[in-house]
DNA sequence: CTTTTGACCATTATTTAAAAATAGTCAAAC
DNA sequence: GTTTGACTATTTTTAAATAATGGTCAAAAG
C-alpha cells in the first residue's frame, strides 16, 4: 500500500532527522535505511521539502492531540498553558534537531517562511482557543484574542531564544531546556494574571 | 590632554561601529580618521574590545540619564516602561550595527561574555527601580523584585529577537523596529497589569 | 616622562580552485 | 503502479594561497 511506504519513509526520516539534524541527513540515508533506492524514495515524496513539510504536519497533529486532550482535562486556563509548556517540552525533547533546524532553515524560501508561519499559525490557534474558552468562563476580561494570542506565541518563543542572558543564538540549548521552561511558565502566570477577571488582590 | 585623545577615539570608533559594525571596522581605519598611528591607538587603549567595552559603557550611561531623567517625570509604572522603550529605541536607531553586533560577539570569550552579562544587569536594575517604586507607590504588588525584572527583560529582548513569526536570527530588522516597539508595549501593558494592585476591573 | 611611530609578527579572514556530496531527473525494467 | 541504475546540475567541503587585521616593540620626537 503507497501510505504504509510513505509511513515508513517518514518514520526513517524522523528517526534521522530528529538525530542528526535536517541537513545532515541525506535522502539517501533515509532511503537506505529502508532498503530503497534513493529515486523510489523520490517517487513517494516530490522533493526534500515534501517530506519534512509531511512530518512537520505529523508532529503538529500529534501534539494537537495531546493538547486536545489537556484541554478537556483541565478547566483552569493557567494551568491549560502550564500543561502546554510541559508538552511542548516533551516534544522538543524527543525531536530535538529537528525541531531546531525547522526554526532556523532557508528562511528566504517562500516555502520554508510558509511552512514556519504555519507552524506559529497553529501555536496560535491552541492558545486562542483556549483564551476563548477563558472568556467564556468568565475567568478573562475580553480582548482581541488574535493579536493577544499572537503576542503570548511570540513571547514565549522569544523567551526560549533568549534562554540565558548572554547568547540569543537561535537554537535552545539543551541543557538549559528545564530553566527555559520554569521561565515561560513564570511568565504565562503572569501574563494571565494580566488578563484576568480581578477578584481582588 | 590624554582623556581628550581617549574621546576623540571613541568618537571616531563610534561613528565607524554603528554605522559598519564592530566586525568590519578595523583598528587602522579608526586611527586614519583622526590621523593617528595604528600603534598610537594601541596607547590609549588596550585593545579592540577596551574601544569597544568604553563605547558601551559610555552609550549605557547615556541612555541611564535619559531613563532617570523619565523616571522624575512620569510618576505611573506603565508610561515609564513605555518611555523607556521608546528611549531604547532611539538608541538602537542611532547606534544600530553597534548594538546589533554587540549582542551577537565571539560569545565563548570570556569578557564579552562578562559585557553582555553586564549590559543585561544595568538593563535589570533599572528596571527593578521602576517595579521598586511601583510597589512603594501602591501601584503594584508585593513579588520578588529581581527575579521579575530578569524575566520582564528577557521577555522583551525575546521579542526583539523574535520580530515577525519566521526567522528569529538575532539580528533586528531596522525595518520592523516600530511593529516590535508596538509589541513590546502591548507586552508591557499586559505585563505590568499582572502584577499590579486590582482595582476593580 | 609622555606621546608617537614605522617595522614587525602571529593569527584570523578572505579568496580561489579542485574534489566530494547531494538533490533531483529519467528512461527503462519489474 | 513500483522500482531502479545511471546521469546531471547544484551545493558543500576541503585545502592551499593570499590578504587583512589585531597586537607588539624598540626607538624617536616632543
Amino acid at each position: 500500500m503507497l501510505d504504509d511506504k510513505r509511513n515508513q519513509i517518514i518514520a526513517a526520516a524522523l528517526r534521522r532527522f530528529s538525530h542528526f539534524g535536517i541537513v545532515k541527513t541525506s535522502m539517501s540515508e533515509i532511503a537506505e535505511d529502508i532498503k530503497l533506492s534513493k529515486a523510489n524514495l523520490y517517487y513517494y515524496f516530490q522533493d526534500k521539502f515534501a517530506l519534512i513539510e509531511a512530518i512537520a504536519y505529523q508532529i503538529m497533529d500529534e501534539s494537537d492531540v495531546a493538547i486536545k486532550q489537556a484541554l478537556d482535562e483541565i478547566p483552569n486556563t493557567l494551568d491549560t498553558l502550564v500543561r502546554m509548556l510541559d508538552i511542548k517540552k516533551e516534544y522538543l525533547e524527543k525531536y530535538y534537531m529537528l525541531i531546531i533546524n525547522l526554526q532556523e532553515m532557508n528562511m528566504n524560501e517562500e516555502r520554508w517562511i510558509a511552512l514556519s508561519k504555519k507552524m506559529f499559525q497553529r501555536e496560535m490557534d491552541t492558545i486562542s482557543k483556549i483564551f476563548e474558552r477563558g472568556i467564556k468562563r468568565n475567568e478573562l476580561v475580553t480582548f482581541d484574542v488574535s493579536s493577544t494570542s499572537e503576542l503570548y506565541v511570540a513571547l514565549m518563543r522569544g523567551l526560549a531564544m533568549f534562554c540565558d542572558h548572554t547568547i540569543p543564538h537561535a537554537l535552545v540549548d539543551r541543557d538549559e531546556l528545564d530553566k527555559i521552561i520554569e521561565k515561560q511558565k513564570q511568565a504565562a502566570a503572569i501574563f494571565i494574571n494580566g488578563i484576568k477577571k480581578s477578584t481582588n488582590s
